[in-house]
DNA sequence: TTCCTTGCAAATACTTTGCAGACTG
DNA sequence: CAGTCTGCAAAGTATTTGCAAGGAA
């Protein structure tokens, strides 16, 4: 984990401590974005010991510093949270089956942004754009 | 509310109730998808006795049968519900201020759908585009 | 030593399930 | 009448809040 993070913590008035540093850990290790419940399931099986409601009040701090990404993937009811350090903007999709996740490269909604807002006459913020179908092994 | 409404339903072996009758038609009255809970609240004050329980139920039948749409719009957490019949595909913008829902007439997604195939050799089955930012009276 | 953070308990929000009685076709 | 549908109670899942003790700077 890099130094950069504590400081960005610091900066902010928020502390670096055991269970953020963990939280992070497990963030950063991971290839797709994770619910506070799969999180806390690996934080688990790593032998930290952490609480589900400290999960959840340091998924909600580090978004609210923008070192993190919430987000919630298509028909699945909860949220997920990706870390957002080394990673460019991006979409996902998701397995019907399975349930496997994965980035996809591409956004195109950069021009669509200005038609959106020409239309609407609201200021876009944030979008997101979920996908769902049928991975390889489960064609 | 049309007959063909009942047809669909009877086709399935379901039938054309007091309460499904209900639910339908403040879907079809809305301007925009609502929760469980705003469609309860909506019925409450059309003097409709009805638990919230049967909402529920009558919002996952329509959709198992296709005539509503189950969405999550960006960040909410929670399910809405759209009626499909006379309504093209489309997508959302909500703002993040007042809660306002849009309905944006463009998806440009049907060619991203082939690449995205390309890419990850899912076979995509649906997607889901939304939207959020602040509406002309909360700018 | 300050005050941010944590664990535990409990509450809240959204959604689903079980069961017996009511209603539709 | 058969099978679907409903209300009520209760459970399940995701997430948030209160409070006192613990820990970082």
């Amino acid at each position: 984990m890099k130094t950069s993070l504590k400081d960005e913590l610091r900066a902010a008035g928020k502390r670096m401590t055991r269970t953020r540093k963990a939280v992070l850990s497990v963030l950063e290790e991971s290839r797709f974005p994770l619910s506070a419940t799969e999180l806390f399931a690996q934080l688990k099986k790593d032998s930290v010991a952490i609480d589900l409601v400290t999960v959840y009040r340091n998924l909600t701090a580090l978004k609210e510093l923008g070192l993190v990404t919430q987000l919630e993937l298509h028909q699945e009811g909860q949220f997920r949270y990706e870390i957002k350090e080394g990673r460019e903007h991006h979409h996902h999709i998701r397995c019907k089956s399975c349930g496997r996740i994965v980035d996809l490269l591409l956004c195109p909604l950069k021009k669509l942004t200005a038609l959106i807002e020409q239309e609407t006459r609201f200021v876009v913020g944030d979008h997101s754009l979920e996908f769902s179908g049928w991975c390889p092994k489960c064609q």
